[in-house]
DNA sequence: TCGAATCTATCTATTACTAGGTAGAATCAA
DNA sequence: TTGATTCTACCTAGTAATAGATAGATTCGA
């Protein structure tokens, strides 16, 4: 309820880019699902990349919000966040926004590849925060071995059509942190 | 020379694919770079999803030559060496044709999707041998974490295009094995 | 002369995007 | 309070460009 076609738009957007990919919907694709005609969406966002643009700056903020403060609870509280954030990802059966947006970002207007660039920048230093505190290793390091791990899981268990793949892993990369 | 037309589209098209995607490209740039007409592709080539299907298959099989068998050498080597491929294609600018892939899997045509499936198939399984020679813990869990993290890792590189981001992973990852 | 390989020309569908218009709500001056 | 004006949110109808694909003619080497 007045929720306001914008923020519908940017929803059914981002379901579409997180199991389509930027290139794989089109106006036409995201004016079916919204019921209005695709003319109608350059009101809103003017062009595709504002859109994109808009879409991978609202995905970071959002993000950041479900995940936290890196400071609040123990360093392995605050992965098993982090992880869980992925995971719940996962369950509504779509990739992270930003991993399928990089894996294209050769194809990518710059705005948005800019601005899925910062979503990777924000998730190193919030872990890298959390590995300082945890004092496990080279902490730089754990944070980019950990975010790779989780957003290839993620991708293998979409290709595998297989929860477990990601799971399986995201138990592995828990256990960095005791 | 004497390489023949199907060859050099395979290969014009196999760097488009790990650059661009396979929504990313189309017969007419693939066409523009071979130097001939787009219709003539299809004579190769009768659909897009043929050539991508047949661009899959021969990723996997030149990955499976360029690695080995998964027994040669201590199982150091063998996963150094499979790190190794992967280093290979970052210094080529690209990423792993079965990992962009991968990230578009649900907007492929299934008989390309299938051949991008085999090939993480692939990958595990010779992982998973490796792991277990090693005997280092659970090995279809090593397996799993390594592929996901080297596959992670060459797409962070290339959205932070900062190759160092790839080869501290690698490195991690090489660690699993003494 | 045969057939492999490539061409020209065309098709249909779709892409992102624009022009111009409209119903209705909100705003504001007299 | 009224009437003029402007704004919001959508519409229809179109653009040029491009997509993948096809039919049939042409070229050319063995």
């Amino acid at each position: 309820m007045m929720t306001g076609t914008r923020d519908l738009l940017l929803d059914l957007a981002a379901t579409r880019v997180q199991t389509r990919g930027y290139n794989g919907f089109s106006f036409n694709d995201l004016a079916r699902d919204a019921g209005i005609k695709a003319a109608s969406i350059h009101y809103h966002f003017p062009t595709k990349a504002d859109l994109g643009q808009t879409l991978a700056e609202r995905y970071r903020k959002g993000f950041a919000a479900t995940i936290g403060a890196a400071g609040d609870g123990t360093p392995s509280d605050a992965l098993g966040r982090f992880v869980a954030a992925f995971a719940a990802t996962l369950d509504q059966g779509r990739m992270c926004l930003c991993g399928l947006m990089g894996a294209e970002v050769r194809d990518l207007p710059d705005s948005v590849a800019i601005e899925v660039a910062a979503f990777f920048t924000f998730c190193q230093q919030w872990l890298e925060a959390v590995f300082t505190r945890a004092k496990a290793g080279d902490a730089a390091t754990s944070a980019r071995h950990t975010m790779a791990a989780l957003e290839g899981a993620l991708m293998m268990a979409q290709v595998a059509r297989d929860p477990r793949i990601f799971h399986d892993v995201a138990a592995e990369v828990r256990r960095a942190i005791g």
